[in-house]
DNA sequence: CTCTACTTACTATTGACTGTAGTACGACGG
DNA sequence: CCGTCGTACTACAGTCAATAGTAAGTAGAG
C-alpha cells in the first residue's frame, strides 16, 4: 500500500509549494478542477497564462503519473490523466506523510506544541482532539481515515463551542 | 524571536538526518556530547573516523553559527562554540517549525492521524498526549519548551586542546 | 616572523524541478 | 504503400538550493 507520498516538506514554502514544485502544482490544480485531463487540456490551459512547450507538460504530468499524483488511462491513442487522490486526500497524505515523519524521532516535542497552539487558539478544539482521542482509543475510525479513495472531503464538521 | 529554524524536513530520512546533512549532524552530536568545543575538538573527534580537512569541519561550524544552531564565543584567537540548544530543544525547535508549517495548510488531518498513529501504536503515548492536554488546559507549559536561552548544555569546562 | 585560527571564495556533488528536442509509433488520408 | 499528424517515450541541458570539501589569503599573538 502506497501510504506514503514521496515528498520533502519545506515550512517555508506556501500552499502545495511545501511539497510540490511550481508546475507541478499549476498542473494538479487544472487536474482537480476538471478531473479528467489529457497532456493537451492542461497545456492549453497553461497557454493562458505562459508560454510553454507541450513536452514541458507531458513530461511533468509524466513524473506526477510516477509520483502517484496522477493516475492515466490510455483511451485511444493518448493518456487520459486523472489526479489519483482528490486535493483533500491529497492533503491528508501529506499530512500523514510528515507527521508520521515527524513522529518518529519528534514524538515527544509534537504532542506539546500542537497542543500549545491549539490551547491558545480555541479551547474548542482542544476538546475536540480529546474527543477524537476517546474515540481513537475506542477502535473507531478517527475521522476521515482509511481507504482515502473516498472522495468526501471530511467527516463530522460540528465545530461549536464548547 | 528567532522561532523558526531554517530547514527542510525530509520523511525520508533517519534520525537528525530528516533536517540535517550528514556532516552537520556529526558535528552537532559532537557539540552536544562536549558542551562547549572548538573546531579543533570536533575535528579531532570526527578523524578517529575517518579523513577530513580542518577547513571543512570548521565551514560547517561556521555554517552551523549562521544557522543559529551553534554560537560561538571569541576566547581568546579562537571561537568556541557551544549548541545553542541542547539537542532536547531542538527536536522541539524542529517540531514545532514543522508542525507549524504543517497546520498552517493541513489542520484538519493533522488531529486525525496523529491520534489514528498513536491510538494503533502504543496507548502510553496516548496517555501522554492526554496527559500533555491537561496540563496545556491548566496553562502551564507543556513540556521543555518555552525560554530555549535559559537551558544551557553545561558542558564540561576543560576543553583540552592538543 | 611564525603559528594558528578565521574569513572568503571556489569547486563539486546531489537531488528536485523545469524545460525542450529528438525519436518512435500508430492512425488516417491520399 | 506512403507521408503526415498527433501523441508518447527518452534523453538531455539547465536552474536552484543544500551540503560537502578544500585552499588561499588575512590577522592577531608570541
Amino acid at each position: 500500500m502506497s501510504r506514503d507520498i514521496p515528498i520533502e516538506f519545506r515550512p517555508r514554502g506556501a500552499g502545495l509549494g511545501k511539497v510540490l514544485g511550481g508546475l507541478e502544482a499549476e498542473v494538479m490544480e487544472v487536474a482537480w478542477s476538471r478531473g479528467r485531463v489529457t497532456v493537451r487540456d492542461v497545456h492549453q490551459q497553461l497557454l493562458a497564462r505562459r508560454p510553454l512547450a507541450y513536452t514541458t507538460v507531458m513530461t511533468t504530468m509524466t513524473r506526477l503519473a510516477r509520483k502517484g499524483l496522477l493516475q492515466r488511462e490510455l483511451e485511444n491513442n493518448y493518456y487520459v490523466y486523472r489526479p489519483t487522490l482528490t486535493r483533500e486526500e491529497f492533503m491528508d497524505r501529506v499530512a500523514r506523510t510528515v507527521l508520521d515523519g515527524l513522529l518518529e524521532e519528534f514524538a515527544r516535542p509534537v504532542f506539546s506544541h500542537l497542543v500549545e497552539r491549539l490551547g491558545a487558539e480555541d479551547e474548542a478544539k482542544l476538546r475536540e482532539l480529546e474527543e477524537v482521542i476517546r474515540r481513537g482509543r475506542s477502535g473507531e475510525p478517527a475521522s476521515s481515515r482509511g481507504s482515502a479513495e473516498s472522495a468526501e472531503p471530511q467527516g463530522p464538521e460540528g465545530r461549536g463551542q464548547g
